[in-house]
DNA sequence: CGGGTGTTTGAAAGGCATCAAAAAGCGTGG
DNA sequence: CCACGCTTTTTGATGCCTTTCAAACACCCG
């Protein structure tokens, strides 16, 4: 992925669409088992990927234990940017979502900064509420509460700045320290367990 | 993991948990990059697991591709199903939620079968609803419905029997055909690509 | 400068959460 | 073996948040 933005979705039986996350110039897409797929990807805005044969692909991991380390790190990455994900729909309210949705997306765009940034949500309202479990609606209605809260300021349709990015993260729910993901302790094991 | 069930979860800086997943015999965890973890482990059950070193393990994947292979494979599965849990917490009802619960759960600890099974929850209510987004009460309150509605039959605190699996498919949303995780078609991008 | 799509706002309804209390399991000790 | 007490589960009543339905508004393009 060179430049653009994608959107990865998967549709519902009945219709509903779901949207996994978005994919950025500069990142890696696609890692995954021959011939089975994860989700379907559609163009948000004209994009440029560099594609790579799966089969030289494969050789390349097969001849480079540094590249599979690498390799390794980008499906931890993308794991954990799926729990991530499983965390903010299973446990927060519309308001953490969206604050969620708009403090990842900056990271993800720009190195992390306090201050206020300018960030483009190419993706439509629509992909937005896919993505985050709820409506349109529900969708406009916050990003309206936060401007009025003086958080964010549109910019046009796609554009947006984040003011007091402090009061945006803590929303978000990541801790001011953190760089927002991945908190987590060693695995602890509790009652009868058995080594080697 | 030989035998025994524990649950994988994050502590959100609130104290509110989400549970991840629960982990049954015979299956794999914990394959991730050093020093690094996703969730914290707690058994649920008495368990016996098996510990492999991570050097071992990193000497035995460099030996043999076919092992890297079924790695990957491994990953994909754990992959796939944070992206099904994904499509539940941001699509679905309470319903919904708790009748895929109940039938992936039956998938994974019983060959698939079309009849009525008896499946072994040994989780707590509060488990499930961490797991699902929800209160214990709508847990609670949507089993009882299940129940009244012929769909399930509780056997005391852990046991459930699943009548009408055919019922509970359609409202898991899995479509009666596949067994139920990742339909998903091939990758389409739509305007600007450039191969190679 | 329209027309159409995408976005924002409003009013009403529904579903899940919250608070509260009753019921059922389960281990303990008599 | 049964009774007791605690925890877990279930059920009930109420309120809030999100959805739904609807309409006004803004933006983009020809």
């Amino acid at each position: 992925m060179l430049e653009g933005c994608l959107r990865l979705y998967r549709i519902l039986p009945d219709g509903r669409r779901a949207i996994m996350g978005f994919a950025f110039g500069g990142e890696l897409l696609g890692v995954a088992v021959p011939r089975r797929y994860l989700s379907t990807a559609e163009a948000v805005t004209p994009v440029r990927v560099r594609r790579l044969a799966r089969s030289r692909f494969q050789a390349a991991a097969d001849a480079s234990p540094g590249l599979r380390t690498q390799l390794l790190e980008t499906m931890f990455r993308e794991m954990s940017a799926a729990q991530d994900h499983v965390v903010v729909l299973g446990q927060m309210g519309a308001e953490e979502r969206v604050a969620n949705f708009l403090v990842s997306t900056a990271c993800r765009t720009n190195a992390d900064q306090k201050r206020a940034i300018r960030i483009d949500l190419p993706m439509t309202r629509q992909d937005m509420a896919d993505y985050l479990g709820l409506t349109i609606e529900t969708v406009c209605r916050t990003l309206s509460r936060l401007r009025r809260d003086g958080l964010v300021e549109p910019m046009g349709r796609h554009g947006m700045i984040l003011r007091r990015m402090a009061d945006l993260r803590l929303l978000a729910g990541q801790t001011d320290g953190d760089e927002g993901r991945s908190e987590c302790r060693p695995v602890s094991i509790h009652p009868t367990v058995w080594p080697n």
